[in-house]
Order: C-alpha cells, then sequence, then structure tokens
DNA sequence: TCAAAAGTGTTAGATTTACACCCATGA
DNA sequence: TCATGGGTGTAAATCTAACACTTTTGA
C-alpha cells in the first residue's frame, strides 16, 4: 500500500466563465444543463479534468470545445470544493475566467452547445456554486484590467476609443469621463491610433484604434 | 454507469505557505519530506483532501495539525495541477498561504513537525512545484496587505510602529520613511495606540499599539 | 556622555478629478 | 439644419514623496 493510496480520489472539473462584450455590455456565456443532475438549471460551461491532462490544459481544452479558439487569453478563478457543491457527487472544480471577442465566436458553435451570451448585471439563478465563481471571476478581471491592457481581448482587432471606454465602464461599472480617459489612453503606447476611420457608430466616422504587443512587451520589460 | 463514473478521479492535497514575521524578517514554515517520493527535500507542509471534507476546512484541520491553532487566516492561494507535478502519483494540489503569529505557536509542535522558519529571502530548492505556490502566495499577500490590514495577524497582539513598519517593509522588499508611514498609521482608526511602553527594543521605549478590529468593521461597513 | 531607537511637519511634485464647447456628417 | 457621437485642454484638489532634527534613556 503506497503513501497516496490509504487517501481518497475525487473528481475535478474545471468550469469556465467566459466572458465577451457586446452592444455595450459586458456578458457571460451561460446555457442550460443538459445533464443530471441539475438538469435545465442555468450554468457555466465545464468539463472533467482527465488523469492525463493538466488542469489549464482542461481549460482550455473545454474553451476549444466550446468555440473552436485556441489561445484564449484565461486565468484561473480558484479552486472551489465545498464537499456538497455538486448535488451529485463529491466533484471539485477549477474555475477559470476567459475573455474572447464575440465576433470572433462562431454564433453556431454557441447554438450547438445551448449557450446564451447573458448580461453580466442579468445573470439569473445558476446551479451549484457558479454564482460565487463568477462573481470572483469578475472581480479578478476587474483588478486586472485596471493593472494590463486585457480589454482590447475582449474586442475586435481595431476599436474605437469609445468602444474601449464603454468596456472599461462595464467591466468597473461606473461611468468615465471621455476626456481623463482618453488622456489616460494617449499615454499608453501600445494603444496605436490607426488612420482607418469607423463610421458604423456615428455619422462623423471615429478613428480606429488597435493593441500593439510588442510595444506593450517593449515597455513592461522595461519596467522589470 | 453515472454521468460522472466515464471520468477518472484524482488525489486532491493541500499545501500550506504559513508565513511568520521574526528577527524583522518575513518567514515561511518549511521542512523535510518524511515520505516518498522526495523523501528529504524541502518541502511545504500539506495534507490530503478526504471525502467528507470540504477544501477550505482540509486546509484549515492541516494547519490545526501543525499549529494547534484555531481561526488561523487562510486565503486561497490557487489550484496547481500540471499532470507530472507530483513525481509518484497524479495528485492536483490546492495551495493556501496562512498568516501566524510566530510567538503563538508552539515551537515544540514544530520540532514534532520537523518544520523550520526559514527567511522568504533565502528559500532553498523545493519539492515539486512548491516554489511556485509560494511566489504566488507572496504576491497575493503583498496584494493583500496593501488594500487590507491583515499585517498585524503576523505581529503580537500589542506591537510598535516600528515592527509593523519592519513588517511592511519585509513584505514589500523595500525600505519605508518613517514619518510617511506613521501619517498613514495615523489615519488608520483602526490601529489603536494604548498607554502602554514596550522597552525590549530601545532604551526610550516605545508606544505599543493593537488592532481594533470592531472600529475595522464599522469603517469598511460605511465604505459600501 | 553618547549611542540607539522613538517621535514629529512641511513642502514640492505628481496624479487625479471636474468640467464645456466645437466639429463633422448623414438623415 | 439639426441631432448624434467625436474630439479636445485647463485648473483645482488631492495624494505622494522627500527630507532632518529633537527626545529619552541605559550602558
Amino acid at each position: 500500500m503506497t503513501y497516496y493510496s490509504q487517501h481518497s480520489k475525487v473528481w475535478v472539473s474545471v468550469d469556465c466563465i467566459i466572458f465577451g462584450f457586446d452592444e455595450g455590455k459586458l456578458k457571460i456565456l451561460i446555457g442550460r444543463r443538459q445533464m443530471d443532475p441539475g438538469r435545465g438549471e442555468w450554468s457555466l460551461y465545464g468539463g472533467f479534468v482527465s488523469a492525463d491532462e493538466g488542469i489549464d490544459e482542461a481549460a482550455s481544452r473545454t474553451l476549444y470545445e466550446l468555440t473552436g479558439l485556441r489561445n484564449i487569453f484565461m486565468r484561473q478563478v480558484g479552486a472551489f470544493g465545498s464537499v456538497d457543491r455538486d448535488p451529485g457527487e463529491r466533484v471539485i472544480s477549477i474555475a477559470y475566467y476567459a475573455l474572447i471577442n464575440v465576433k470572433d465566436y462562431d454564433d453556431r458553435l454557441r447554438q450547438e452547445h445551448h449557450l446564451e451570451w447573458v448580461d453580466v448585471n442579468a445573470i439569473p439563478l445558476l446551479y451549484s456554486d457558479h454564482k460565487e465563481m463568477v462573481a470572483k471571476a469578475r472581480k479578478m478581471m476587474k483588478e486586472k484590467i485596471k493593472h494590463e491592457p486585457v480589454g482590447f481581448r475582449l474586442l475586435p482587432s481595431l476599436f474605437t476609443l469609445t468602444q474601449l471606454q464603454r468596456l472599461y465602464e462595464a467591466v468597473n461599472g461606473e461611468e468615465l469621463d471621455k476626456r481623463n480617459f482618453r488622456k489616460r489612453i494617449k499615454d499608453m503606447d501600445f494603444i496605436e491610433k490607426t488612420e482607418l476611420i469607423d463610421k458604423t457608430g456615428s455619422k462623423r466616422g471615429a478613428y480606429l484604434y488597435r493593441f500593439n504587443s510588442k510595444a506593450y512587451n517593449e515597455e513592461t520589460n522595461f519596467r522589470l
């Protein structure tokens, strides 16, 4: 009998809080559970961690199944492991949040998985402890965006400053002053103005900006 | 065959990063592993999560085994789950950091568990991915202390401002200006000056302060 | 008497916040 | 022509950071 075998094993799953930004609102992807227990309840999308994959890999795989996208920005939210959190069996779940650009996401895949984009301010009752997971993910994401430019991951590769501002407002839950916001952005050399103009949002048209990751890395490397 | 049983189970453990503050240095409790695999390597103290306990409970229990103390301040650092992180078997581990006052800790218990207080700036090679765990715990703790008064948990219930400053310096890894530090502390109504004087640190003696958790809760409730 | 730690305010600079008007365009 | 969103600068207030000397006392 080994040192390990005197202890019991448990199921471990991953659950994904997938953030998207659409119609000026921060949204997450949730769906009605297709299986028991909890069939029909609103739930995050998740999956079990298998024996031969790391937990980050399990989360990536799950996100890939769902979106067809690789290399999605993703961070661990934490492990959730109350004894009775899952109504069926003892399952410990590790939550991850991910940021995707809604437009990159094939809507057919969304439908196949029976998922909906739901405004984070109008989330229905969720299965198990998923509400807590979402709350913690939002908090972490809010903290993250304060210190690192992750917002662009929720936007198309070209975006207007107004879109960016709406995104920050949605994440922070408060309105920002336009002039102060644009001043702050101007100080970030990794947000580049292009000569392109978007006319979908206004008659006059607004300059499109892009995130320059090279400039970002250089800037941050200097800080080290 | 249930929905669960098509998936495989894994062992789940908890590992504790126990911070203490002594001799003006931030330290953690680590010991030589007493079992295989990895016997003799420096390691965090941990234990397996059993079937009938939540992960937070498992961490509390582990901390209690080790210290004889209940209600230790503790936060989850995150789940670590690379496939091959444990050289023996597949084990997913959830790391927790804890803050204790070294003086509350019975040194006999420390010795029984073969543990040592080691300066966080002089940590030897550690077993498995424990180094990463410690790094993340330090980062989180540093962030925490910036926003919440957790520092007093590493100190005796009465402490001098110099002790408190040394603690902040040890956590942040940089020296602080004495006058600016004391100004900041003065603004915190929940750090109360007593009339007691500590003469162990200097000839002149320094006022002892205490943390008033009631004042802290009131203050933070107002902010909500 | 002197070494060692305790205690105490002020000022310059940097950062943050508040605030209002003109521009370009398509309908 | 006018309604709509795009774009721009300044000043006050707040916060942060730098800085030096006096006090007390035990050895």
